[in-house]
DNA sequence: AAAACTGTTCCGTTCTCAAGAACGGGGGTT
DNA sequence: AACCCCCGTTCTTGAGAACGGAACAGTTTT
């Protein structure tokens, strides 16, 4: 499904994967850079110029950074978003009545991308941020998105990422997710039962088009211990779920 | 002092100017970007290809949009900046407390860039978000940081960018400027009496490093209507510049 | 003092990017 | 239905640029 460039511009990939190792370390020298990639020192440093009078990276004691400039492009392409527009009043205010962690997610090329959070008066400190991206099966924000999606994509996606055990409790098994899934449909609401994180739970509710296709979710996220019995079985679930209504019915009259 | 790479990535740039391009118009086809950019087809359609497998950009229906990895790598780079880190639970408090419009800030290359905003429950909807690249000398933020940098920087900058009117109330001159920075340095807050948007004023103070130099600022935006009298120029500005105290505390003891 | 780093400059070779034309598929229009 | 027009994509080829290597200039370390 995920086709290949036919004429791959290398150079530009050259400067992605410059890029990409960059956030990874954070900060790095040229030499460190050309050593990690197999490239000449003199090719990462006309990279790194390039990239620094187009402010995408910033150079500080010979150490360079990505700049401020991703933070542009990715906020504008995030503002464009209807999602994020018409979700993001509903996630403040679901935060604040909770007390809890909200997130907002949608979905791209099969990973489950974060594209905001609110932090509620307790919210416990997570090392989620916004376009974080994780795997679709292992989050409930993830698997309340894949419900909602025709059943030939999701086999797609679980054969072009796998399913990658983040914890023990992490779904592994093709036939238990979509059986998961199906579960999911019915109720309405999807759980994290420590799925991708020892001692957190969530509760999540797809957001749908008018097709019923998902794009988007809500999850609540919140230790274990603060999150449990009728709380989390049927409280929450109804709480998470009415906002999520509220948003697809703002989604579809705009 | 901006100083041209001496040896630069032609293709990459060619790459961000197609990245550029698609950021201001939002969305475009193949032939509308060859043409605008004066590119081939061919050219730009193996340039969209090679940022779509990376997740740059995302293809729907012959529309090439931005996509939202930029917003994984703004976010990380944003993350691991100390002052976000620290100046982020301050800034929401100021908004709660304010009811109004709070801005974080901090500048690179001499432009002003948004880092963070939080609404308070009376918040105007303005134009701004987070990656927001402005003028330093149009704002309250921009002022409050240029009133802390070695007056050559300052000079350097003005050289660089211009002093661009925004309204009739922008200061365009640069003795004009200078004088208004001494003010600042005194006052400890900068104004800005509807120079970038008719009808806003904001009240700014700046967040300096041990060695007094600026690192960012912020801010608090209101409409001219509810921003005046005392609130205006002792509240507000009391206000502002102990929040901004309390970050520098933070910021020096970690 | 010199050795071992660093980032930067420069140049020659090789690789590949860019352009242009041709292809194939959808939507309209006549 | 046959036509045309416009789209994105494929393919080829020459011009040009990216790449690596080596030498240079600073700092810091030994």
């Amino acid at each position: 499904m995920e086709q290949e460039p036919k004429y791959p511009v290398r150079t530009t990939e050259t400067t992605l994967a410059i890029l990409d190792t960059l956030k990874e370390a954070n900060e790095m020298g040229v030499t460190e850079l050309s050593n990690q990639l197999n490239l000449g020192k003199s090719t990462v440093h006309n990279h790194l110029s390039t990239l620094r009078k187009h402010d995408f990276v910033v150079k500080e004691d010979e150490q360079y950074r990505l700049g401020l400039r991703f933070l542009e492009l990715g906020g504008h392409s995030r503002n464009q978003m209807k999602l994020y527009e018409v979700a993001e009043p509903e996630v403040r205010a679901l935060a604040e009545e909770t007390e809890e962690m909200v997130n907002l997610a949608t979905h791209e090329h099969g990973k489950c991308v974060y594209l905001y959070r609110a932090k509620g008066a307790q919210a416990v400190e997570l090392d989620t941020y916004a376009g974080l991206r994780t795997g679709l099966h292992s989050t409930a924000l993830g698997k309340a998105m894949l419900a909602h999606l025709p059943e030939s994509r999701v086999d797609d996606i679980i054969e072009t990422n796998g399913l990658s055990a983040e914890t023990q409790h992490t779904i592994t098994d093709r036939d238990e997710l979509h059986e998961e899934l199906e579960t999911i449909r019915e109720r309405g609401v999807a759980f994290d039962r420590e799925e991708r994180l020892n001692g957190l739970r969530c509760v999540a509710a797809p957001i749908t088009d008018t097709d019923g296709r998902s794009i988007g979710a809500i999850s609540v996220a919140a230790p274990t211990g603060r999150l449990k019995g009728d709380r989390f079985s049927t409280d929450m679930p109804d709480t998470v779920h009415s906002t999520a209504n509220v948003i697809e019915l703002s989604m579809t009259h705009m």
